[in-house]
DNA sequence: ACAAAAGTGTTTGGAATACACCCATGC
DNA sequence: GCATGGGTGTATTCCAAACACTTTTGT
């Protein structure tokens, strides 16, 4: 901050906007959401959702998506906007208004680098989180509950695995994310039924089990029916 | 517009936040959409939704809310966040992020009263929409679209009505909002099976033909079944 | 050979659909 | 008494839920 900065004057007060996003993972076993340790005031040292301030020449998915990388080096994720909270006092520096979004990771993805902005990034199983910063736990909460009412209606839950998956793994994210246990035999079923995996020919595997097959979901053929009506859901 | 006007200066630039309401009514045979002509540049003399400028000392829905006080004179209607658009050239006056909202009112506000914003305010069939100033188009469809989703799995059907109402009545809502013909026999068992109805005693209609059953909708039984799992779907 | 995980098929109950008849009112 | 709109009941179809056995692999 030097001096003679600048400043940018307007006839009426204006909010600062910021986005935050609440990132879901998933190890194999558990639903697990990415926090950033705060680097600087205010709620230095606290836990919260990575995020940060609009810029003039961005959109605030842009901006989302942007910080996203600087903090975690993310890239390329599954992201949609969650919704805008705007309490008057949700942010001790002032009015700041954050436009959140709620993001779904690829395993393949969990590997984090450390960004500029913020001193740590870590992930948290989705029982396991801390106290949060600002409003965050709030934020938290409303996209857990945007996951789980979406995963019903909407093949996103592929978005949580790596490219190629098997079906108990399939399984196992929507338990996860649902807290319920499904039955196998109907699960496989059902989703068999809408006919949008493609079979992957060699089974690796290698545990003390038999292997799984593997399958692809065809992003193209769910958008092609999706335009002429089809309905996915459970 | 003074000579001696007061600023406000931030070290960084800040887009204006405005909000933007999309407001359904129904006037017992077709879904309506309620417009303000712009009275003002840009866009003057074009059809827009009503809305503007987010002060520093409201949340959002709290603006949403007193500018359709004064544009249109509603009051105490049905009112969720839609989305936020953020394109960066979506108004010509800079940088302008809108939090739009999607509104549903009772037949009974269905009469305006000119504000001060705006030089007139008109319903329209949700079919004969003018083109309108902005990306206000764009929030229409996304406010249509989720309406559409919305009534499926949640009772708001209801706020599109007065207190007291019929089932034939609820179900040209439905077919209004879907745009499809339902079997009448269907619709009024499944409607009766959740038991949400509260029956009124005296039935007066009075126009060529039998006199329906007037009912009102139980919000409180509503909420309660719902805080305990229950799920309202079509 | 045994344990652990994955694949598959059948039965059953309940809900959604389709469909037809009777009643009340206004003209 | 006829047209219009409102109310109710039943058969059928389909989907979801519950459930058991076989196969493969690693130890």
């Amino acid at each position: 901050m030097s001096e003679d900065k600048k400043t940018y004057c307007y006839e009426y007060p204006r909010p600062s906007v910021t986005t935050d996003c609440t990132i879901f993972g998933f190890d194999g076993i558990e639903l697990n959401i990415l926090l950033i340790k705060r680097g600087i005031e205010p709620f230095k040292g606290q836990w919260a959702l990575p995020g940060g301030f609009v810029q003039m020449d961005e959109t605030t998915e842009e901006c989302a998506r942007r910080e996203l990388a600087e903090e975690t080096g993310i890239r390329d994720l599954f992201l949609e906007q969650l919704y805008t909270f705007s309490d008057v006092n949700r942010d001790p520096r002032g009015r700041v208004i954050t436009v959140s979004y709620f993001a779904l990771v690829k395993s393949t993805d969990f590997k984090l680098v450390g960004g500029d902005d913020a001193s740590d990034a870590q992930w948290f199983p989705i029982n396991q989180v801390p106290s949060l910063a600002f409003d965050h736990d709030r934020i938290l909460r409303v996209a857990h509950d945007r996951l789980k009412g979406k995963i019903k209606y909407e093949p996103i839950g592929f978005e949580l695995l790596e490219e190629v998956f098997t079906i108990p793994q399939l399984q196992r994210v929507y338990e996860s994310i649902l807290g319920v246990q499904v039955d196998r035999r109907n699960f496989n079923r059902k989703i068999m039924s809408f006919d949008l995996l493609e079979a992957i020919e060699n089974k690796v595997d290698g545990l003390g089990h038999k292997g799984a097959r593997q399958f692809r979901f065809d992003k193209e053929k769910y958008q092609a029916l999706k335009s002429r009506g089809f309905n996915f859901e459970l």
